[in-house]
DNA sequence: ACATGGGGTGAAACAGTTTCGGTTGCTGTT
DNA sequence: AACAGCAACCGAAACTGTTTCACCCCATGT
């Protein structure tokens, strides 16, 4: 009930400001525009259309929607958003804030003026700190696929620390020693979660980790070609590759298949996969996999109970699970012949 | 300046009738209904919020904004048609038709409910005549590869035909003559395209089509495995494949490799490519590229363009080009052993 | 015959935006 | 010093769409 007239009457301005300050226009008073806009964070205002609630929320991008290196994954991840959208009939707009807003408004004056009640937002590795300025501002979001220690940010992701272990744990038990990680060299949590899985099955199975065979590249195919030729070239080869991000996979995989290397016979391939491309290789990928599409229903039904409701609902700070899937890729450890390899057997238990 | 008590004042209803017209509720008597919305048509109203005139367009699925068949085509699209909605203001809501529209109301009626001034349309299998329908009630619109016969469906889309041909005729100048054709399954005017390029190359080349080559299969991998199978295990086998579709192009990769088939040594293979899935895969595919980003951007141009024209434009059927790309799967053609070979040889000129 | 109820409708209230014009104050010119 | 002119700022009014409430009318049951 915080009506734009409801607004300017209290603060003694005409009806006509308030919707200039909520649409950016140049020509209103610096402070004006200061005391109008305190107001409505304070009220909590929501646009209509005469007298009906707009019921739209946005998936917001910093630029395009558009990540080829995600592939599929923003396809399933809109597939889930539209069913989580359903229940509450809401409708989804695409917002690309660097295409659309102006630097001189707020977060929140931007997603007020294109008529959403809420944002999902998609996080990359340079709009962090923008994704905590819109949460510091209130309005409802919530981030996809990304963890944040700040309190204020509601985010839901998948976590994918039980699989990778499992992932790496399978791994050993066919009898593989010499794992290599092939990591994002942009830290995030996901990135985080796959490492520590790393750590800790290494540790368990008293093997200790070796800084040779961890590399941190770009995801990209190109990342995937060098972790193998790397990782071959060893005086004590890689057996087995745990690569946390579908690109640097595939790159893995064209590379093994234009050099003639055996997978899984010489070496053993665990990817990650965010949609379909672990089954459009041969052998086909052995895998933690994520379920984009869950992750974007959920996300999409957190925002819009969170919005109808009438009292604010508790933060959000959701993991999914994700899953390992055993394919092709992945086999028993080759024999050593090496004095090093015959060492390194030793050391486990 | 078709208002809603302009529209109620001409037919001597009250503008409240006319917006429960609009929205579709259920208490407005059946003749008052069709009168108002005949009138509507005529009178071309747009949906306006206070006196400023609503921009923003949809992207209209039958179903889900997914088809995990098309990978990252679909990201591809949204890019583009984003880039061309920014010359113009425009903002991009996402519909999906199964989900949203009643009925009972005419798709006019649908769109104009949801705010919207005009539509991109995606076209798959099931809702050609839901297209059809949507352009004959007049409602701004365009359709996204696919081609129609109707005059008044607008649609962009590539036109296949020269860089299929090219495909075929470097097969053959590579010595190929027994090159198989995959085919999707369903008839649609890309496909069509693919065909003709694929009889006229072969026609000009003096060989005749042989019906044991070319195989009808839906677009998937499983699709792709078939093909392969079935070609490489003729008395007389092809030297080569041209398929129509990504997936099924695919799936012939991942069958030779599983079969330690050689490509292209035994034999060679063009595909065609929505994305980068090209790539992917060792050797890089061979084949015809489209340029999904460019369609969209061609298609939200025209839609915004033609809406904000005084007078209508005319009507779309344009065509973009696709291109050949030469990658590693297409090689010459192996040598033949046997009887039937020779005598297939002896038809080329 | 009368009460009742629901379908259908309009007036009015209410929601947001823009247009138009007026006030104010600064600046340049005479 | 005075005045013209211009730009920034803002409010009243006009205009747009939607919903609420009350009303009418007619069919139906008692």
């Amino acid at each position: 009930m915080a009506s734009v007239r409801a607004i300017a009457s209290q603060l003694n301005v005409s009806p006509a400001t308030v919707s200039r300050v909520l649409n950016n226009h140049p020509d209103v008073d610096e402070a004006t525009r200061e005391r109008v806009l305190s107001r409505i964070n304070e009220l909590g205002y929501v646009p209509r259309i005469g007298r009906r609630i707009t019921n739209v929320i946005a998936l917001a991008y910093p630029d395009e929607p558009v990540r080829s290196e995600y592939g599929a994954f923003e396809p399933a991840l809109l597939s889930g958003i539209m069913r989580g959208l359903e229940e509450q009939q809401f409708d989804l707009k695409l917002l690309s804030v660097r295409r659309d807003k102006s630097p001189d408004e707020t977060y929140t004056q931007f997603f007020i003026r294109k008529g959403i009640r809420g944002v999902i937002l998609r996080c990359f590795r340079n709009n962090r700190s923008t994704i905590c300025r819109i949460a510091s501002e209130g309005f409802p979001a919530i981030v996809l696929a990304a963890e944040f220690d700040e309190p204020e940010v509601n985010f839901i992701r998948a976590d994918s620390y039980p699989s990778s272990r499992q992932a790496v744990e399978h791994l050993l038990s066919l009898g593989h020693r010499r794992i290599a990680l092939a990591m994002h060299n942009v830290p995030d949590s996901d990135h985080a979660d796959r490492r520590r899985a790393y750590d800790d099955a290494l540790y368990c199975a008293g093997i200790k980790v070796d800084p040779a065979l961890v590399m941190e590249l770009p995801a990209s195919l190109s990342s995937g070609e060098q972790v193998l030729d790397t990782m071959i070239g060893l005086d004590d080869p890689a057996t087995a590759i745990f690569a946390t991000n579908p690109m640097t996979t595939l790159g893995i995989m064209r590379r093994a298949q234009e050099r003639g290397i055996d997978v899984p016979g010489r070496i053993s391939v665990v990817g990650v996969d965010d949609s379909d491309v672990r089954t459009h290789v041969w052998p086909r990928l052995s895998a933690v996999t994520q379920d984009a599409s869950a992750l974007g229903l959920e996300a999409a039904l957190w925002l819009t109970q969170t919005i109808t409701a009438s009292k604010g609902r508790a933060a959000c700070r959701r993991t999914i699970a994700t899953s390992f899937e055993v394919n092709g890729t992945t086999g028993p450890a080759a024999e050593k012949k090496s004095r090093g390899a015959k060492a390194a057997r030793q050391t486990g238990r």
